[in-house]
DNA sequence: CCTACGATCTGAAGTGACTACAGACGCAAG
DNA sequence: CTTGCGTCTGTAGTCACTTCAGATCGTAGG
């Protein structure tokens, strides 16, 4: 068994992460240190499931923190056992509450969306002398 | 004449930054190095007038480096002069780009926002067996 | 044989926009 | 006298990476 698992620059393709993520992510603790052959990371299956849980949970949007509660939870999901509905609940308790900031940001961003909307028009108009943009940001409102 | 101007906090209170916020201004020279008495920083209108650009611009969603070219301009604007059309074309295609960016944000978290909500739902039925939410995470794609 | 290349390694520093903290100063009221 | 307030300076911490400098290794080409 010459060369088991896979380098860090076949991971990072197979992942869509970056070869620097993927050791910050080792560096804080996400990723176990993999094994080693020489000098290099060798990761196995299991490395790689991780890895891919980490990316799909930043995808939508979790935090590194909750990725770590997540992992967790997904560790103590499969040691099976009672613990099944706890940690269901658990898990979704987080992403009821990631979804929650995800709405406020986007109503957060879509107040800016319209705002800014209104000022192009206003600015593509070209009714005005001086320019509408900077006259709102000046605290000159709008007639 | 003792008092010339207002004292950072008055500042802070009537612009609604922190007072560490416009210490940091100051110091990445976004706003300019105010008068002093004493050792205490002093405020005149201009520099108040100046902050409550800068806010109003952070409240659109814009960069500091964005807010930095804004405030040229508004600056070239109220120089006066033939610029006048030039400066608004400028400032129109800073928000455009900036509205773009927006709107590119709020699609990416409203695709987030989908994903979370529909697996919250699949949770919430609890009709699995294992987590959802930790399935999905996990690649095991939902039936 | 020498060299260039590609992949990897380590450790440190940079990004954006603040925020927080440590420790000191000066002035007024109690 | 001490307490508290408001301010000062300077430094470091946050988040999730990204970038950089400089070293090391095996292999392929000339």
């Amino acid at each position: 068994m010459r060369e088991q698992g896979i380098a860090i620059g076949a991971l990072a393709r197979r992942s869509g992460c970056r070869i620097e993520t993927i050791r910050y992510y080792e560096r804080i603790g996400l990723l176990p240190a993999p094994a080693r052959q020489g000098r290099f990371r060798r990761y196995a299956g299991a490395d790689a499931a991780r890895l891919a849980f980490i990316r799909r949970a930043r995808e939508l949007g979790f935090t590194l923190d909750q990725v770590r509660a997540l992992l967790r939870l997904a560790g103590a999901d499969a040691a099976g056992g009672a613990g099944g509905p706890t940690v269901c609940a658990d898990a979704r308790e987080l992403a009821a509450e990631h979804l929650a900031g995800v709405r406020a940001r986007i109503a957060a961003l879509r107040r800016m969306e319209t705002v800014l909307a209104q000022t192009l028009r206003r600015c593509a108009a070209g009714e005005s002398p001086d320019c509408p943009l900077i006259a709102s940001l000046a605290g000159r409102p709008p007639p």
